[in-house]
DNA sequence: CGGAATCCTTTTGGATACTG
DNA sequence: CAGTATCCAAAAGGATTCCG
């Protein structure tokens, strides 16, 4: 039996393929909306997401669509009407959301701290 | 009691703050290589990098370390010693790590048989 | 040995205006 | 309504040189 190599390269890491599919400003944030108020139109996340522009919402929607992460369903229709929903392979990122979430819980409270302790040395 | 407001901005979202720390070309890479070789110097890490500057990882180790994530203890000797190690903190990360590795190695997988269905209806 | 400094290219993100 | 299209600023990443 040969050891695991030693050399390690971004491209084969299983975690930052897992990663990549995340990143983005509000990918995050869009794909949680989505997933506890299920299938939702543009314009209703856009309201959900004050700040974002149309093109950063089309953008984020764009590349989750293109991962399959969310599904997009045009209604031939006019006026517009698209629809946005998580897959279902979609939802298989849920226990690292979870994960993060739990985390970043914890986080906010070391983060206070830690600016505490700063604050009384200096 | 209050509804849960609907708008959502990125700041206010806690798996962006868990995000946030993982994010960096090599970060996960070098945190996940530090959690099961130990301790480890800084040409010894960049050995187990190849294709790694200097620069980045400076950087991505510089950045670790504001997080509180990774160690960086320094021996005032000559020729220079710094070694680099997970702090407990950073060790919290795991969960998420592990559900992230989990996930890509199903992930790639499924890109596979897309591709494979793409080649297909080619 | 373990960086810092500089310069450059690429990628992201934002503002604004226009359209079927 | 649900987008494009442009242009621009900021951030991330890369190559190279220099240093205590």
């Amino acid at each position: 039996m040969k050891d695991v190599p030693v050399e390690i390269q971004p491209e084969m890491c299983k975690v930052t393929d897992a990663l990549g599919i995340l990143v983005g400003k509000w990918k995050p944030v869009i794909l949680l909306h989505l997933l506890n108020s299920g299938t939702q139109r543009f314009n209703e996340l856009k309201r959900s997401l004050p700040g974002i522009t149309q093109k950063m919402l089309t953008n984020q929607l764009r590349e989750l669509e293109e991962e399959d992460i969310i599904e997009r369903k045009v209604y031939a229709q006019v006026p517009p009407k698209v629809e946005y929903s998580v897959t279902e392979y979609g939802r298989s990122l849920e226990p690292i959301l979870h994960a993060m979430h739990e985390w970043g819980a914890k986080h906010t409270i070391h983060k206070q701290s830690k600016k505490h302790n700063q604050a009384e040395a200096k």
